[in-house]
DNA sequence: ACACTTTAGGTAATATATTACCTAAATATG
DNA sequence: CATATTTAGGTAATATATTACCTAAAGTGT
């Protein structure tokens, strides 16, 4: 019969075997859900990215925040914010302004095309997310949240330790 | 009292907006966890997206795959795939060789080095895989592991959809 | 065998994300 | 107040991922 060592050792390299198998179908989600988004923005002329970080622009902030203060948020470096921010005010999404308080700081600011669009494609995003879950319970629903609730602090403690 | 289409409306309401959350936090999560397995790679030479060609390349196929058929494992394109293995065969994990049998058919083939490699690191990817799951509790990765995969199945199902 | 289509891969341009390094403004400290 | 450090952002180079378009080999149908 096993001992406690061994059947330790088998709970442990099947858990192991479980995150493994979930950092690499994690990766290849992402990568999916990315093109798949891609697709149904490409008619609006905005990349997944572009529109994910208006996603983070207009939840994690009240008033027009810094490209630092972006690129924290996203957990990417300024350079990154820079190149989208330039694309989405070309675009005509956002205004970049000089902070007049601190003449270090741009401040990304939506434009009233970008509320209009996002107003507009509300039920669209409302489609495109929901199909994303389909085939998922409520219960699941509930699981997935909590334990990415759980990964994102993690996730976040580690990044800013190697950030150090 | 709440009838029962409006409690509907907001079971609708509260599920889509944990939805939303998880997509966004899952790109966030993807993006650190890149960002910190490649902290860890840095010293190998090798990136993040490298080490995971390689992951899905010893894993998905028996013998050395073509580039279309790692291109479609990992659900990209294989003008990307060119990229990656042009940069491991100068890295010298991997060998492109072509395929007698078939003239269009260049084949990916890992080296003796890579396999060396793979052996050597086999003890630290143990220790970085874990530390990112560290907090959930074993029932927790198991219904993870389960949600992840079908999540892997509805977006692959989108994902050849789109690319029609 | 011959035309038609599909498949595998190539090049090039563009978008996203990083590292490395620079300047200038703001802040801290003697 | 003068100097040192930190902070915000700039440029440039490189890696990854896509679209667009091309060639050639292989497969199909008659």
């Amino acid at each position: 019969m096993k001992d406690s060592h061994t059947i330790k050792a088998e709970f442990d390299a099947e858990r192991l075997d479980m995150e493994r198998y979930i950092l690499v179908v994690l990766f290849l989600v992402q990568q999916r859900w990315s093109y798949i988004i891609s697709r149904d923005l490409a008619g609006d002329q905005i990349t997944t990215k572009q529109w994910l970080m208006m996603i983070v622009m207009t939840n994690a902030f009240q008033n027009p925040p810094s490209m630092q203060e972006v690129a924290d948020a996203m957990s990417t470096t300024h350079q990154n914010v820079k190149q989208l921010a330039t694309r989405l005010e070309t675009r005509g999404f956002l205004k970049i302004e000089r902070d007049p308080e601190n003449k270090r700081i741009l401040r990304l600011k939506a434009t009233e095309e970008c509320l209009e669009y996002w107003d507009k494609r509300t039920a669209e995003d409302i489609k495109s997310i929901t199909s994303l879950f389909r085939g998922l319970e409520d219960s699941e629903i509930k699981n997935l949240f909590e334990i990415m609730g759980k990964l994102e602090k993690t996730s976040s403690e580690l990044y800013i330790e190697a950030k150090k």
